[in-house]
DNA sequence: TGGTGTTTGTGATACAAAGCACACACGCAC
DNA sequence: GTGCGTGTGTGCTTTGTATCACAAACACCA
């Protein structure tokens, strides 16, 4: 953590480092930010710069994945960019909801940031069910009952878990029996999941709590 | 990062390594939680349990900073929170800023979470004059200009960053400019600093796009 | 008071990640 | 085509981090 929290697993590949895949959605984004600035080919020089990290970290990452750039020129920005996408498998939508539908719920769904990027929220949750039926940018606020059958019905590979702390480790609990495996945990916890589920927290206290360390 | 971005410095104790900075508010927050059941002495294994984590890195990253527990009895829960919150200079309040004030700032002002962990947000900034002089959440919203004047009237040491994509390395620059040195970052760039200023970056897609990884 | 069971604190060890440095590939100019 | 400049890909080295495992410290009980 640190606003972020950890518990990877699952093997796709060979055997990428964690802390690598967690550096790609940075390339990504650099690489997306970089393709509006005339030059359709960069270096991993460039790219350090506006990273600030050294050229050869970011050769040895990629290199776990293959070779994309060319000797005595750079990477191909559209191309890497693409290529990393692939890998990361954000060439596709993915399906995604909402648990917990107070303050932090809501303004989660209506975050104008996910779908362009691919995460499409198509259900939300409450368990109060005096909210249970009320409609929040478009989405029916439905039972956590619900939520197993929804899961399936909808393809939804990722849960945004918005409740308060009591209700978090639960809710997390019926997310992992309804088969899912990423989950991202707004709740300042750190959940017990089993072995292949992957939990991110986002928790913008903590990273002020570390922050202070250094001024005080 | 990974919703995470790193970025540190500075030097206060003896070489405390980064990672394990941005554990003790994770220690901190488990033993908080812990205080509330029954037992007022946790082990190492008992807090490695909650927080999935050895109780050897528990043990290693304490010693970094002293002696708190006690042989054949453990770690007083009260104790240890209260001197890792002295370590972390969490003991105290601190004065804090947003600098955007659309959609996202508004909700950052209105997140009940940071007064009680005493980060105190004293004050609101925007670019957008036509803005300047409304009221969120009891702050009057002030002009960008004014902000190196209010930063040392009101002895602010910390800025959250909510503005658009386009405007954030330059409101950051202006931050730094102004003194400060600790930077919690919403917009989705890896914005430059120079040495000595810590930025921890919230970005909920990156946390996303890390994740999709592993399912796809 | 001595013996037993526990859990810390930490040197030593194993593992993992980052950085270095250079051979090799390619572009370009003449 | 030959030569020069540039930047990749990667084996090797260095640095950093996590884990192991055990001596020392303490609690508790007879």
């Amino acid at each position: 953590m640190s606003s972020t929290n950890i518990s990877n697993n699952s093997g796709s590949a060979p055997n990428v480092p964690e802390v690598v895949i967690q550096r790609l959605p940075l390339y990504v984004r650099a690489l997306t930010q970089f393709a509006g600035s005339g030059d359709d080919v960069i270096s991993s020089e460039q790219l350090g710069q506006r990273l600030q990290m050294t050229p050869a970290q970011i050769r040895k990452d990629l290199s776990y994945f293959g070779r994309f750039g060319k000797q005595g020129r750079g990477y191909s920005v559209a191309s890497l960019e693409q290529r990393l996408r692939s890998i990361l498998g954000l060439d596709r939508a993915w399906n995604t909801m909402v648990i917990g539908m107070g303050r932090l719920g809501r303004a989660v769904v209506s975050y104008p940031g996910f779908a362009p990027e691919g995460f499409n929220i198509v259900a939300a949750f409450d368990a109060d069910d005096s909210i249970v039926g009320e409609t929040v940018s478009g989405l029916d606020i439905q039972s956590i009952s619900d939520l197993a059958k929804t899961v399936k019905e909808k393809d939804i590979k990722i849960g945004i878990v918005t409740v308060p702390i009591e209700h978090a480790q639960e809710v997390i609990d019926t997310l992992v029996d309804a088969g899912i495996k990423s989950i991202l945990n707004y709740a300042p916890l750190s959940p017990k999941v089993p072995e292949g589920v992957t939990v991110r927290g986002i928790d913008p206290v903590l990273s002020l709590q570390s922050m202070t360390y250094y001024i005080s």
